[in-house]
DNA sequence: CCAACCCATTGACGTGCGTCAATGGGTATG
DNA sequence: CATACCCATTGACGCACGTCAATGGGTTGG
């Protein structure tokens, strides 16, 4: 007759390490990223530029979340260093948009959201 | 003849803020399970109790990532007050696992990493 | 009861983050 | 030019984070 306990034995001491299956490398990557979108701020932007048809200019986001325009300029910087956005400057205007060479786990990251 | 340009017209001092479909509690609630996510660390922890069979062990936490033990308490509670892990104490360990009513949207976002 | 073990909590320390004011470089308009 | 506008960078400040040492509560074994 089988054990009824799901959980493992134990001998005091004793550990088990489970194995770390992900490699390094894609750790810190994917930590990044995360970072990069763990900002509530940062999220929402992400999600516009996701959803948005046409870039975006850089003084939509300051009238759209009510944030000064070095805050924007630097939350636009961390996703531009994270990989997930790029920039194109269109006379005196900056406007960004998700990066085409977008990573694989940024993409499926994204969709997962909502 | 169609335009050839992409980017929106822009008249100076002008702006057009895009419409942010997410609602705000859940912009919220997404931020905390990412930021829980964001910590190396933690998104290591994550992974593993995602692919196990079986509950973990916080001693073998300890030992697969050569910290110290209360750091492991610290990353264990965080996760857990982001709702994405449960904790079931068993003679004198505490075991750790997803929990079963992961949040939907945590769900997508740990089976999108990898 | 006492000793050994496991774990959560607290306190402390250094580091990084989010924000803004100030500055400076570009670009259009007169 | 000179002025106005847009944006990135820098510096500064408060706050949260990741880590560990120390402490204490719970559980097991002698």
């Amino acid at each position: 007759m089988a054990k009824l306990s799901v959980l493992p034995a134990r001998e005091r001491g004793v550990c088990c390490p489970p194995a770390i299956r992900i490699r390094p490398e894609k750790v810190e990557d994917t930590s990044t990223i995360l970072k990069a979108l763990a900002d509530p701020t940062r999220l929402q932007m992400a999600l516009v530029l996701r959803d948005a048809a046409e870039p975006v200019c850089v003084c939509d986001f300051t009238a759209a979340f009510d944030l000064s325009q070095p805050t924007v300029s630097h939350h636009m910087a961390r996703l531009r260093e994270a990989g997930l956005v790029e920039v194109k400057k269109r006379g005196i205007w900056s406007f960004y948009r998700l990066a085409l060479d977008l990573p694989a786990a940024a993409r499926r990251i994204l969709d997962a959201i909502g």
